[in-house]
DNA sequence: AACGCTAGTATACGCTTGTTTACATGTCAA
DNA sequence: TTGACATGTAAACAAGCGTATACTAGCGTT
């Protein structure tokens, strides 16, 4: 057992890719099982590297999870653009994730690893600058934080949910109809006066 | 160091009054850090009783996770009545929720204890029979299943977001307006045809 | 008063965790 | 070729985990 599984030839001793190696392996894992279901070792085994090399290379493992959250793409690009058609491309992004099953790792990993108080003020901290402020700068009327918040919370709960039920339901809905509906709800989250009932 | 912390006087040797206090702080142990980062070390010392005697009485720690699971309140009562009214009804569920900090503890434990292999299936059973399965029943029409899994997502994502970035911003908003815009969700959630755009 | 049963205790077991240390090995300049 | 340094390795570390075991102490029955 030479700690070799994923990876085929390498060259040996590079200190750059042997890193890169580690954060992708890590940062599959952690948007897989969160950040309490992976060990230190699982990270290595699957880099095809020591676990020593973990710390050397990154310090601690909640460094390396940090290294991977700041790494990975936000919800920015689906934000920016024209305030009218935010609720619809929020949804077309919700709908994509659930079709290509590529949804945000660090999606993924936040709502798993929410329960790690280490990590609480660095996930506070990234949904709040890459999710709520974004969100609420776009939208004009009171309440602009509060219902950022709302559409938020949507972004985030179907994570957790189709995690735990499983997507097929949702996959084998009509595409349109689902995007339609889910434009509705985001609209529902953002507009700026609700009809009271 | 008797052991006892949180409680004040208690009857000597009473099996029945201390099972109680374990579950009762396992419970709000559980809702509070989620499962694994609640230690039986720390159930025993909060219930002011030994270790041991969780095993003895509950057989394992998941094993006490499941009952504390199974003795929560669902949300049976808020989905159950009349269909018209239910998107109003499960707005004025969440904003009660966040307004009286009595947020559910099974939710609360849900989402923070996705990431354990062990619970999931039993995570799994519990929202597909208290929640998905319930509400789909009282929706009409096509996709009611798909319907009953998006307003699910909004009732578990809220937690979620809402523990990670505090709920003061919530708390602060109009409650009545709150309501309102969370019932044009569900009602966008649950709808039986949604405006195609 | 002595027994037996049971609630409760103290402690140890085996294992896993993140991290550190001591060492081996490959690479390159002198 | 040799020495220095960077890279990778194996093993050990201390701490924490869930669980099991051997024990003590209180109570009711006889």
């Amino acid at each position: 057992m030479t700690g070799l599984s994923d990876v085929g030839e390498r060259p040996p001793r590079d200190r750059a890719a042997t890193r890169r190696r580690l954060l992708d392996a890590a940062r599959r894992l952690f948007a897989e099982h969160g950040y309490d279901h992976v060990t230190v070792r699982m990270i290595a085994a699957a880099a095809g590297a020591n676990v020593a090399l973990i710390n050397r290379y990154f310090g601690s493992k909640s460094a390396l999870f940090a290294e991977v959250l700041a790494g990975e793409p936000t919800v920015r690009a689906v934000i920016d653009g024209d305030a009218a058609g935010l609720p619809r491309r929020l949804a077309e992004h919700v709908v994509r994730q659930i079709h290509t099953g590529a949804e945000s790792p660090v999606l993924r990993a936040l709502d798993r690893s929410v329960g790690s108080v280490e990590l609480k003020p660095l996930l506070r901290e990234r949904m709040e600058n890459a999710m709520v402020r974004p969100l609420a700068a776009r939208l004009t009327g009171p309440d602009a934080r509060v219902r950022a918040l709302l559409a938020a919370s949507v972004l985030m709960g179907g994570g957790t949910l189709r995690r735990l039920l499983g997507l097929d339901d949702l996959r084998s809905a009509d595409r349109e109809l689902l995007t339609a509906r889910l434009t509705a709800v985001f609209e529902a989250c953002l507009t700026e006066a609700p009809s009271l009932r």
